[in-house]
DNA sequence: ATGTTC
């Protein structure tokens, strides 16, 4: 791809405009040699056409964990003016508000490692996990509703968690303008059963220590020390978040056709965002986004429990952060050293603010956004902080994980999960699965290494390193 | 990611 994109730094590479005809903007790249060297010619396609998208502005952006998705490509970013641009499905991803929040503790990975296997099993039976697993509430429609509208907070006034979770969460854990009325009966009734579960694929639930500490203030402000045990949840919106972005694409489909929308790719619809569709399909995606929130909120209550059942009262197991990697919001930002309401998709990526930013909690405004990077089962997992420099260059975004490099069918055929299992055991990491296929699918051989991501993001200067956070148990699937 | 080819 040496040919087609233009070298700025070491980490931030330029596509032209003059690439393809319509586009609007230029793409940057934030990838180094190494990733260069497998970055897919599609997933560079797709950038181009994200950039020919009515009312984008400065640049179609792609983080390091680039890979091809519906459309647009996943690690990509792009913000469209709140006026005159679109909103897309694409550009969201079918996991709306799939995300990771990390916990602190007081234990020592002494303390934890000798009873991993129990407290992993008891994990694994409290939080539900799997393709179609049902969870161990059942919520009202009414309820359903409310967390549509208020997110995280529903959870915590509901007995899970507390108010100080609420304030260590991207938008406080609700997004505004959720709207259950938007959101179809055969979402809901997928969402219904699923609220407090982990799901499959990459969603896991991880114990891990500290393994190395970059940068002591920031550690010190997040209540982090080397050898300390965290947690960290990634899941999203189940089946209702995927319901939501199948039947919002029939929607836009349509509304492209109606609204006389030009696209080189027609996975890439969407809408106005002024329109009755465009309006609609963000209302929909908050409710998802809305219910991802209360989900890892539900389960981080279930996770607390089972540490109290196993170490005790008194453990510290304060909520660090909470961030998106799926999701488009409304947020201002400077183009062109004139400040623009912008609809902001990052799907597969991170928001990464820099201190001073009005929308951190107070123990954050000095340091910036904690930005949380989940490895690939078995392998590092990071906590960053979001940057002055990412507010300047990519609408305060950066990297959101490791990325596939191979697909899940080829995992499949390549590797054995009993094999994988044994392969973590030897490296201390205990994995408990609902079956086999899962851990051949979700192998560290699959993915791209998290340490390369992190490198680049870090020496681009777009969210800067604070730790390292290495598995010793792992629930999955 | 996903009631994994509704």
């Amino acid at each position: 791809m040496e040919n087609v994109l233009k070298k700025i730094t070491n980490y931030k590479w330029e596509l032209p405009k003059t690439y393809k005809k319509g586009m609007k903007v230029p793409a940057y790249f934030y990838i180094n040699r190494e990733l260069m060297d497998i970055l897919e010619r599609d997933a560079v396609e797709q950038a181009a056409n994200v950039a020919t998208m009515p009312g984008i502005q400065y640049a179609s952006l792609v983080m390091p964990d680039v890979h091809v998705g519906y459309g647009f490509p996943i690690g990509g970013v792009a913000g469209f003016d709140a006026e005159e641009g679109v909103v897309s499905p694409g550009g969201v991803g079918f996991d709306i508000n799939c995300g990771v929040r990390v916990l602190r503790s007081n234990l020592t990975v002494d303390e934890v490692r000798p009873k991993i296997k129990e407290l992993i099993d008891e994990l694994f039976v409290a939080v539900p996990s799997g393709v179609g697993s049902e969870g161990r509430l059942r919520v009202t429609d009414d309820e359903l509703d409310e967390i549509f509208v208020k997110g995280a907070e529903w959870a915590v006034r509901n007995g899970f968690g507390t108010k100080e979770d609420l304030k260590h969460c991207e938008e406080n854990g609700c997004l505004e303008g959720g709207r259950g009325d938007v959101v179809s009966k055969k979402a809901k009734n997928r969402g219904k059963p699923q609220l407090g579960t982990l799901g499959s694929g990459n969603h896991f639930l991880e114990v891990q220590y500290v393994e190395k500490i970059y940068n002591e203030e920031a550690a010190k402000v997040m209540g982090l020390e080397e050898g300390m045990v965290t947690v960290m949840i990634h899941c999203g919106s189940r089946g209702l978040g995927h319901q939501v972005c199948t039947d919002s694409l029939e929607v836009l489909n349509r509304a492209v056709r109606k609204y006389h929308i030009s696209l080189p790719d027609k996975q890439l619809a969407c809408a106005p965002i002024k329109s009755r569709e465009g309006e609609d399909y963000f209302a929909g995606m908050a409710a998802s986004a809305n219910y991802a929130w209360a989900n890892r909120q539900i389960i981080t209550h279930w996770t607390r429990e089972t540490f109290e059942k196993i170490f005790g009262s008194d453990l510290g197991m304060d909520l660090i952060y909470d961030v998106a990697h799926n999701i488009a919001k409304f947020e201002e930002h400077y183009v062109n050293g004139e400040k623009m309401k912008l609809c902001i998709h990052r799907k597969g990526a991170t928001r990464a603010f820099g201190r001073n930013s009005k929308e951190l909690p107070e123990d954050y405004t000095k340091i910036g956004q904690p930005v949380l990077i989940p490895g690939s089962m078995g392998t590092a997992s990071y906590i960053l902080l979001g940057t002055e420099k990412a507010m300047k260059e990519t609408f305060g975004s950066t990297c959101h994980g490791s990325g596939r490099v191979m697909s899940r069918a080829m995992a499949k055929r390549k590797l054995r999960g009993s094999r994988v299992k044994d392969e973590l055991a030897r490296k201390g990491i205990y994995v408990r699965a609902t079956h086999g296929a899962i851990l051949a699918e979700e192998a560290p051989q699959a993915y791209k290494l998290s340490d390369v991501v992190v490198d680049v993001v870090h020496n681009a200067g777009i969210s800067l390193l604070v730790a390292r956070l290495r598995p010793i148990g792992v629930a999955k699937g």
